[in-house]
DNA sequence: ATTATTATGCTACTCAGTTGCAATTGCCAC
DNA sequence: GTGGCAATTGCAACTGAGTAGCATAATAAT
C-alpha cells in the first residue's frame, strides 16, 4: 500500500454532484467533497473521518463538515446515528426517495466494541411491530446492536 | 406545590442502602443519595438531574455524581442509555438478578422529542430475533422509539 | 459583468464528561 | 473504641465534540 494511493472518494464525486444538483440547493466544493466521502464508505462516517479524508485534496474546515453533514441529513440524503462515545456518525440513505420527503423510519445498525465502526443492518434485520403505551406516538425507531464485527472476532 | 417539599428521593434511601450493602463494596453517602434518586424516578435521569435533585439535602460534587452513576452501572445495578443530546441517562435495571451479573440483553427505551424525557419500554416490547451478517456476535441490542409521549401530544 | 444571497472559514465559545491529586471517609484488625 | 490503610470524594484543570457570530468568499440569478 502506497502513500501516494488515491483516496477512494474521488470516484464518487460525479454522483455527489448530481445528487447536490437535484436538491435544487446550492452546489458548492465542501457539499460535493462530503457527500461523495459519505458515499464511498459503506460504513458510518464521523466528522472527523470525513475531515481526515479530504484533508489532501478537499480540505474544508471542521465547521464546515458539521455544517455540511447536518444540511445532508436535513435534505434526506444521510441519516445521523448516535454513537456510545458521544460522536454522532453519518451514513447515506439506503433508499433515495425524492429528497425533502423526511424518511421516518426504520434504522438498524452494528457497533463493533471493538474496533468503533458502525454497519448497516437495514438489509438484515426484518421489520417488526413496536406496541407503545397509550398515548405514546412514535417517529422514528432505531435498533442498535452492539457485539463484535466479523473482522475482530 | 411548597418550595418545602421533601424531595422523593428521599423514602429510597433505605431500599439504597441495602441495594449497595448488598454488593460488598464501600457504602457511601454520595452513593446511596444517587442510587435512591435513581429508585425514585420512573424516567432515566441525566447526571444533571441527579445533581440537582440532591442539592439540597445531600449535595455531592458533580464529578462524583458521574463516577457513582458509572459504578453503578458496572455493578449491575443501573444502565447507561445514549441520548440524542449526546448526554448520558440512567435507569435502574428492572429485574435485579444477583449482582455482578452483567445484565447482557435487550433494552428498549423511549425518548419524547418534546420533553426529551426517556421512558422504559421493557415491559411492553416484545422479544424478537436479530439476524446478523455472518461473523458477527452480538452482546447487547438496543431499542430506541422516538416520538410524542403521551404528555406532549 | 454586477449584484443579492448564501455558504465557508475562522475564532471563540459552550458543555458533557475526564484526569490528577490532595484531603477525607469507610472499613478492618486490633 | 482506635489506628492505619485503601478506596472514595471534592476540587481544579483539562479534553474534545459540537455551536455561534461575523467577516470574507463563492454561487447563481439578472
Amino acid at each position: 500500500m502506497q502513500l501516494s494511493m488515491k483516496p477512494a472518494y474521488l470516484s464518487h464525486l460525479q454522483a455527489a454532484e448530481s445528487a447536490i444538483r437535484a436538491t435544487g440547493e446550492r452546489l458548492t466544493q465542501p457539499r460535493v467533497a462530503v457527500l461523495a466521502c459519505l458515499l464511498a464508505s459503506e460504513r458510518a462516517s464521523s466528522h472527523l473521518d470525513v475531515a481526515a479524508m479530504l484533508v489532501d485534496h478537499h480540505a474544508v474546515d471542521r465547521v464546515t463538515v458539521y455544517r455540511v453533514l447536518e444540511w445532508l441529513v436535513n435534505q434526506g440524503i444521510s441519516h445521523r446515528i448516535a454513537g456510545d462515545d458521544r460522536v454522532w456518525r453519518f451514513m447515506i440513505n439506503p433508499q433515495q426517495t425524492s429528497a425533502k420527503t423526511v424518511a421516518h423510519g426504520h434504522h438498524a445498525h452494528f457497533v463493533c466494541e471493538a474496533c468503533r465502526q458502525t454497519f448497516c443492518l437495514d438489509k438484515t434485520i426484518p421489520k417488526f411491530d413496536v406496541k407503545l403505551p397509550k398515548g405514546f406516538r412514535p417517529s422514528e425507531i432505531d435498533l442498535l446492536v452492539r457485539g463484535r464485527c466479523a473482522a475482530c472476532v
